[in-house]
DNA sequence: TTGAAAGCGTTACCAG
DNA sequence: CTGGTAACGCTTTCAA
């Protein structure tokens, strides 16, 4: 069963494969009819036989003549983290409006991998690459903006780069979000759990707590307290303890994993929210409506970072200059941040 | 800046094009030599040069040549779901072990939207498929066996279906286990709730819950109630309250979504577990641990799922013959399966 | 509106 | 072990 190309249709339809690729290509405009410059008859005919022929494109081969690709690279740091598992699949569903196919590669955090995966997908001629970087991935990233592959910074702000596309949450207003609701039901030693990462999303948080503690004359009980992704767990449960005893009020976890994690310990050590202490969790999981008590935390808009990446890269594609949009996270009330009492 | 090709790299190095090819090619063997008919330091030669000139292999080239192109595709129903985010992480890593690239996309449980996805890769000339069926699928997947495109089921069977791989969880033996620990602690009215997707995990899953009610001649008893996507959460509210009334011990929930709700319901319901209803749920989740009380559930061992469809793909891309595989099921206590008084 | 012909960068084949 | 050369199927001038 041999692969039917251009040229059987060609032979078939009587014409020239030229003709046959200007239809296989057109797109069709509002009216349904196809924009290119060939004899609607015709090219009905060449439709026709391609169809009853079973003809299949062969993208390696277009992709080889023309540099070009129709598939977009997305790099998140772990596809099966929750957060980007959402996103990827918006992602998706914009690009193959688009007319674009989608590949996935986690980069792990490790500037190293992201620059192998980069490297892997440039050799398979992506037309532009989604990522949202881990820190120390500025080198890899200047490598395809040098190359003239489009990209567009997810989540994760990389400041220094400019030729690049960014789809941000406001993420200071995130922090001051949490933070400010804490103060409003009357909570004051207010404190907060972060990565020692190095990426902006969660310095930004970080900002965002503090000019909110500051701008209500908390900053004398402002504490952040720090972990990494593999101490999280024994670090979380010295911090809570330690917390508890200090009669600290209430904390802001700025992701979904240490949200959970602080849950995790609250239950073991036979904790209370809001009566021990209250809490702000990071993106969307049902953990937070079946905890015993529900949790207050700050959604994201996934479904529009996830389409606005694909727009910007797109745009970016067609030449149009890169974008930067920052999107409003929105805040999700539960039981864990009831008045103070 | 131009792209640097094997050309250039042949010329720089005073060799033939087909040399630097095979030098490319090779795979290192054990002891870290080029396994390729080429002199070492021919070879060496190659290497360090297209290490300077920054050589970046041409995928497109490639794989219109060879009709080959080191990548696979990876379809589950749905990226963003749960089980698969897991489990495309391990397909993803092993993929990488054995120099392949993974695209991954999502079939939505739509026979419609697989059959263009896979035609869709099948266009991009990938060299495998790991595809978890959804219902009316087969046609698609024939499509691409008859093409030659090796194929392999995975979490999903289809029975009628022959040369491809399949690697499953042992259903009947899940449903099995968690009955049985339901029974083995006293309870006696134990029923299911199911979604009537007509897949084969879901089913056997309800043969070896009424196999086990059988064993124990409690099939009297023995009752599934079945939902939709669409329907699940006003369903399993009916569902629950009802059972409830009806002195029902105990429910046994084959998928992590329905364990949610339920979790969700009891909770909306202000009923405990096991007191009120003892629960077994499916797959892994925070929330069995941090629900008021744990939740015993079926664990799947999604390592060994991921890395076995890789393995077993791979070996069929190489001409060696599908296999079937079936893994075992695990269990994790918790409290909500605690002693009946 | 149509067609001929020149590649794109690689691998496969055949000779040496 | 090494090298020359013809494809692979498509897009892209250029010319008619």
């Amino acid at each position: 069963m041999k692969r039917i190309t251009i040229r059987d249709v060609a032979r078939e339809a009587n014409v020239s494969v030229t003709l046959v690729s200007f239809v296989m290509n057109a797109k069709r405009d509002k009216d349904g009819n196809l924009d290119c410059p060939v004899n609607p008859e015709t090219a009905k005919r060449v439709l026709e036989v391609a169809q009853r022929l079973g003809y299949q494109r062969n993208f390696a081969a277009a992709s080889l003549r023309s540099g070009r690709s129709n598939t977009i690279a997305v790099i998140p740091n772990d596809i099966s983290n929750k957060f980007f598992a959402g996103i990827s699949r918006c992602i998706e569903d914009r690009a193959q409006s688009f007319g674009y196919t989608v590949f996935f590669a986690s980069s792990d955090e490790q500037p190293q991998k992201l620059s192998e995966v980069i490297d892997s997908f440039m050799a398979h001629n992506i037309d532009g690459i989604i990522v949202a970087p881990c820190t120390g991935g500025e080198e890899a990233i200047e490598k395809a903006i040098n190359a003239k592959v489009p990209v567009v910074l997810l989540d994760r702000d990389i400041e220094r780069l400019d030729n690049v596309g960014k789809v941000l949450l406001d993420d200071i207003e995130a922090g001051k979000m949490a933070t400010e609701e804490l103060i409003k039901k009357g909570y004051k030693k207010i404190e907060m759990i972060s990565y020692t990462l190095g990426i902006s999303s969660l310095s930004l948080r970080e900002s965002g707590y503090r000019k909110a503690m500051m701008d209500n004359d908390l900053y004398d009980n402002a504490k952040i307290h720090y972990t990494t992704y593999g101490d999280a767990e024994k670090d979380t449960e010295r911090i809570i303890k330690d917390a508890v005893n200090r009669g600290v009020d209430a904390i802001f976890t700025p992701t979904y994993s240490l949200s959970a994690l602080v849950l995790s310990e609250m239950k073991r050590l036979g904790l209370k929210t809001p009566g021990d202490l209250a809490l702000v969790g990071f993106d969307e999981s049902d953990i937070y409506s079946l905890y015993e008590t529900t949790v207050t935390h700050i959604v994201q808009p996934l479904k529009e970072l996830g389409e606005k990446s694909v727009e910007v890269l797109v745009n970016m594609i067609g030449g149009k200059p890169a974008e930067k949009i920052v999107l409003k996270p929105a805040i999700k009330l539960g039981g864990s941040t009831d008045k103070l009492k």
